[in-house]
DNA sequence: CAAACTTTGTTTGTCTAGTAAACAAAGTAA
DNA sequence: TTACTTTGTTTACTAGACAAACAAAGTTTG
C-alpha cells in the first residue's frame, strides 16, 4: 500500500491554500495572502511565482497604496484554459464552453429526435467538437470536458443503466477520452446539478445542500461537508424512491409508494391528461390564466414534493433544500405548497436555518455542474504538479 | 484565518500512519513498517523510537527470523491508559473502564429511580469516580470519558433536550469536565452506539453504516465514508421522523406517519396492550411459548421496521444497516420479517452487497462507542503532541 | 522638502522532517 | 568458513517552510 505521508504534500496543500485565496478574493496581493491564510511571506512568494510561470495567475501591476510600498495585485487567470460541459437530456444535448472560472463563454443546444446510443453519441462528439473549435488562443486549450447523464453511471465513466434513453453498459468516457485525449468525467444529471448549484447558483457556499431534481422522475444530489456524497459503490441519490406512502401504488423500483410517483413531472402530466393537458407549457399557461382545477393540480403536487423534502431534512438537516429540472419552471404555483408542507412536517429545530428554493442556474444547473467537474479536476492536477 | 499547510502536519500524519500500522497488525517489525506503510525506514525507526518514549508503543525483543538479523517486534502499549465510557439510559446508567484498545477492564451498572437532573447526575459522576478508582497504575491514567444520552446534544457537548428524561440545557461537558479535569465527550446514544458497532462489532471496517436504534423512539447513527456524519449544526439522523405513511398518525414532531409511531418499542408496547402484555421481556416469553397473536404481532413490527430501512438503503445506499437497543432482542422474531420486507422494497441494485444485521456487541454497543470517544481523541492528541 | 514611518515583497540563513545509501549487527544457507 | 539476507541505525542530502533583515517604494509629519 502506499500512502505517502510526504513533504510534497505540503507545498500541494499550500498551493492548493494560495490559489483559493486568488480564485476568492481577487484581485489582491501578496501580502495580503499571507496576512489571510497565515503563510509566510516568503512561502506565498514562492508559490505565487509557481503559479505565474504555469499560467494560472497573472500580475497586475500596482495598485493603490495604503500608506507604504503599493501592493501588485494578482488575479486568476481564469482564460488560460476552457473546460466543455454538456447536459444529456432525453430529447436534447446542451453544451457549454466555460473559462476556469466557470463562466460561460459558448453555447450550443441539439434538439435529439433518436434515443439510441448510435445516433445520439456521434452527436454529442460533433457538439464537443464544434465547443472546441470556439476555444480562444490559451496555454492549455480545452483542460477537460464533464457530461452529466440521465442515468446510473459507474466509477469508471460507463452508464450502466439510463431508463429513459434505453441504454445499457455505454462506456461514454472511453469514448470520449479517446476522441478528445484528455480527461473526462461522466456522472448523474442530479449530481450535476447539485454541484451547478453549489458552485454557481442558490448554493454557494453552503456545506450542506440538498439539489432534488425533479423532472421524469425524481433525483437527488447530496452535497454534504462540502463534498458530493456517494454511498457504496458510488451510487446512491435514489431519493425519489423513498417510500412516503408505505401501502401506495407499486413502484417499477420494486417498493410501494415511492415519492417520484407522487411529485414528478410524471406524477403531474398523468393527473392532468383527465384535463386535457399533456405537457407542461400547457399547464402553465392554464394556470396563469387562471384554470382552478389547473391550480389545485399543482397545489396538490407541491405538497407531495413537501412532504418528500420535509423526509430530507429530518434524514439530512441540511443548510438547504434547491428543487431544480423541469418541474422548477412551476415555481409560481408550486411555492406555496412546498414551503407550507415543509414548514408542517419537518421538526421545528431542523427549519431554524433551512432554505427551501428553486435552482438559480434555472435549465443550466447541470452543464454549468458538469463544466466544473472538468474544471475542479484540472485545477487539482495543477495543484499538484507544482510546476 | 489559519491554516498551517505546515512541516509539523507531514510528521503528524505520518505517526498516525504508523500507530495505526501497529494498532492493526501488531506485532510486527520496524521493516514491516517500512514496507507496509512506504514510508522510509529512517522515518519509520524515528517515529516509533518517539512512540516508545511516549508510552504507546512497546518494543517487545527479537521475533523469530526469516533468513536474517531477528526483527524487533513493536506492540501497541494498550493498559498506558484507560477511558470511561457511559451510557446514559432512560432507567439506568451503563459504565465502563476500557483499555487504549477498548477492551471492557471493569464495568458497573446501576438502577435509576428517578429522571431529573438533581439526582441522576450525582449518580453519575459517583459511577465514574468508581470506575476511575478501579485504574491500575499506569503513565496516563484516566485518558477521558465518553457519553452517550437519549437526547439532542449540542457541539458545546450540553444537553439541549432529552425528551424521556425531561431534561434541557444540562451542560453535562462542562459539569464533567469540571470535575475530572480531562476530556469528556457526549453524544447522542445512537451516535454512540454506530461507533461502538463500527469499532468492535457487526460495521468493523466498513465504510458506510447505518445503526438504527430501536428503542422508545427510532434514532440514527450515520457513518458515511467511515466517518460520523452530522447535519447542519451538527444535528441529524432523525431518521425516526421519516415519514412511512404521508396521511398517516400524527407524531409529536408535528410530521404525520412517522416511521417510530410503527417500528419502535414503544410502537410494539402500544399494540401489546390489547393482548394483555406491558413489556418487552413479556411479549419475548410468550412468542417463545408460540403464542400466535404476539408472534404476528412481531411479524407486523418487523414488517415497519423492513419498510424504514428500505428507504435508508435506497436514500444511502449503505454496505451494512444494524438493528440495536431494546428491539434488537426480538431478532429472533422480527428477523425474518424486517429481511424480507427490506428485500422486496429495496432497490435492487443497492441489495447487492447490503447487508442487515442486529447490534453485534449487544446492549454494549452505545457504552463502547462511548469510551472509543474517549480513546480517539486521546490518540489524536498523542499523534498531534509527538512527544 | 527632508526625515520618519509604513507597506510590500525579496533575500538570507536556519530549522524540520523525510529519503537514499552506506553500514553494522545478527542471523541463515551452502 | 564464506556468502547471502534481513534489520535497523547513521550519515549526508534535499525540499520546503519560516523568521528576520533588508531594499524598494510609498505616505505622513515637522
Amino acid at each position: 500500500m502506499k500512502q505517502t505521508g510526504d513533504l510534497s504534500l505540503v507545498k500541494k496543500m499550500n498551493t492548493a491554500i494560495v490559489l483559493d485565496a486568488v480564485l476568492r478574493h481577487a484581485p489582491l496581493s501578496r501580502a495580503q495572502i499571507s496576512e489571510r491564510t497565515g503563510l509566510n511571506k516568503a512561502t506565498v512568494s514562492s508559490l505565487v511565482q509557481d503559479l505565474i510561470d504555469s499560467h494560472l495567475v497573472l500580475d497586475l501591476g500596482p495598485g493603490e497604496s495604503s500608506g507604504g510600498r503599493k501592493p501588485n495585485l494578482l488575479q486568476f487567470r481564469s482564460r488560460s484554459g476552457h473546460a466543455v460541459g454538456i447536459d444529456l437530456g432525453v430529447n436534447y444535448i446542451r453544451g457549454i464552453l466555460t473559462d476556469l472560472e466557470g463562466c460561460v463563454v459558448a453555447e450550443r443546444r441539439i434538439a435529439l429526435k433518436a434515443h439510441d446510443a448510435k445516433s445520439v453519441i456521434p452527436q454529442l462528439l460533433a457538439c464537443i467538437e464544434a465547443l472546441r473549435g470556439e476555444i480562444p488562443p490559451c496555454p492549455y486549450g480545452m483542460v477537460g470536458i464533464g457530461i452529466g447523464v440521465p442515468g446510473l453511471v459507474n466509477e469508471d465513466g460507463t452508464i450502466l443503466f439510463a431508463p429513459n434513453l434505453s441504454w445499457t453498459e455505454v462506456p461514454l468516457r472511453a469514448i470520449a477520452e479517446e476522441r478528445f485525449g484528455v480527461p473526462v468525467t461522466i456522472d448523474n444529471e442530479a449530481n450535476a446539478g447539485a454541484q451547478g448549484e453549489q458552485r454557481y447558483g442558490a448554493g454557494r457556499g453552503i456545506a450542506n445542500q440538498i439539489y432534488v431534481s425533479a423532472g421524469i422522475g425524481i433525483g437527488t444530489g447530496m452535497i454534504l461537508n462540502k463534498e458530493l456524497y456517494k454511498g457504496s459503490g458510488g451510487f446512491s441519490g435514489e431519493l425519489g424512491h423513498l417510500s412516503i406512502h408505505a401501502d401506495g401504488k407499486p413502484c417499477r423500483c420494486g417498493n410501494r409508494g415511492c415519492w417520484e410517483l407522487y411529485a414528478s413531472e410524471n406524477a403531474l402530466l398523468e393527473q392532468a391528461e383527465p384535463l386535457g393537458f399533456h405537457d407542461l407549457d400547457g399547464l402553465l399557461e392554464a394556470a396563469g390564466q387562471g384554470r382552478e382545477d389547473v391550480v389545485a393540480l399543482f397545489e396538490r403536487i407541491g405538497e407531495a414534493l413537501g412532504v418528500g423534502i420535509a423526509n430530507i431534512v429530518n434524514v439530512f438537516n441540511p443548510d438547504v433544500v434547491i428543487i431544480g429540472n423541469e418541474m422548477r419552471r412551476a415555481e409560481a404555483w408550486i411555492g406555496g405548497a412546498v414551503q407550507r408542507t415543509v414548514a408542517a412536517r419537518a421538526l421545528a429545530h431542523h427549519q431554524r436555518k433551512l432554505k427551501v428554493l428553486f435552482a438559480e442556474q434555472g435549465e443550466k444547473s447541470a452543464v454549468r455542474g458538469a463544466a466544473y467537474y472538468a474544471i475542479s479536476s484540472f485545477l487539482a492536477k495543477m495543484k499538484g504538479s507544482g510546476a
